[in-house]
DNA sequence: ACCTGTCAAAGTGTATACAGTTCCGCATAC
DNA sequence: GTATGCGGAACTGTATACACTTTGACAGGT
């Protein structure tokens, strides 16, 4: 097991390219101004981005001194990273970057199609025009992000996409469900996924717009 | 808005029914034995047996005190909480018991809907005899569960349903989300659904379990 | 009578302190 | 040379302390 105690200044560090905008998940959430928040982004968005190798231990003290706040945020924010599954919290022993197994895996994936193909099927019975349009100009921007080889820019499209789907349902409910989902689809993909996957993955979207178009 | 002060002793007692089981989900959660996860199922099930209404404050260190703990553990209770939904956190004002909307409550529904139709379909290419007999079993004990009027039970037994569906799919992320997406269909259902209609709801297993074994 | 400003009590948000556990290196025994 | 036991450093889990915000009430003015 990897057990790296790799340099957690990655965590800070905001390498932001040109057109990387800030998280659609944070931007709405201003409820707790507290900066609890702003660590669990800081991480989500270093893990997501690779920069935290899974199996990477978090410790709390070193995280506090990074962000100039006590361990009591630190933890709070590590308790809900790890309601996402992004971090297992091991007691007394500390927080560490998930490691999902590979039948773990497999069964995030089979849920996401699950809900994806009913998504889909009742999209198709009440999607307009417009929405049509939306959902080609995100399509765009994922090709684009393909294209430039932005890792992080590209990840956070295509589950975006998905996002997006739900929004168009009017089910904000299964919108915050699937960002959930995806933050582990995003992990997982790191480490299973192949490089070229993410153009099939951008290729299977473009299919189901189509479908959706043709009300298939 | 219904900001009842009511008197929180509730949540502790433990008025345990005498076919009442401990409940499936806290169960084989052994790994955090620190006292937290004891504050979270005390004050979920308080809530699901509707001893705590909706609106309630939770004041924390009315909680702490109850459970002769510090605010430490009951603030992370509540956070926890406020993940599945259970109750809002409202900054530098508190915790309450949710409130779900009632558009809230029809895109909760409308998930669990798109979900469970999705496993009924998968488990009628898959299923065995053995694992339809264990589903007539269940629906054995809620159609007693109603026939008792045991709320506790019956709200308990219906929630399980599905995850034993998902389980019986192999899949165990699955059945982590229903169980989530269920505590929070408890809640809606106290607040909007009447009594007879969870002898709809348990009609409406018989429906599901008839379909799968028909393999339709 | 109603609105408004001030103030104490209560409650939340964050930091710090302390106790118990785990981890790691080193010395000793075999 | 390998294995075992021990001791200190580092870390986690919980409790406590403190600052700031909200709340509710009362007094005074309109």
């Amino acid at each position: 097991m990897a057990k790296s105690r790799a340099n957690l200044k990655v965590i800070a560090s905001p390498p932001r390219k040109a057109g990387a905008v800030a998280r659609a998940r944070a931007a709405p959430v201003v409820l707790p101004p507290g900066s609890t928040q702003r660590i669990v982004d800081a991480i989500t968005t270093a893990i997501v981005e690779r920069r935290l190798m899974p199996g990477t231990k978090l410790a709390e003290q070193q995280i506090a001194d990074l962000f100039k706040v006590s361990r009591t945020l630190v933890r709070q924010a590590l308790n809900q990273l790890s309601r996402d599954r992004l971090v297992t919290l091991e007691p007394a022993r500390g927080a560490f970057v998930a490691q999902p197994s590979v039948e773990e895996a497999r069964q995030v994936f089979e849920v996401r199609r699950m809900i994806e193909s009913q998504m889909a099927r009742q999209l198709c019975a009440m999607v307009t025009d417009a929405q049509v349009a939306q959902l080609r100009a995100h399509l765009a921007h994922e090709a684009d992000a393909v294209h430039r080889v932005d890792v992080a820019g590209r990840t956070r499209l295509l589950a975006d996409f998905h996002v997006v789907l739900a929004r168009q349902l009017g089910n904000e409910v299964l919108a915050q469900l699937l960002a959930d989902l995806l933050a582990r689809c995003s992990l997982i993909a790191l480490m299973y996924q192949s490089a070229h996957s993410a153009e099939h993955s951008a290729a299977e979207h473009v299919a189901i717009v189509d479908a959706i178009e043709r009300r298939d």
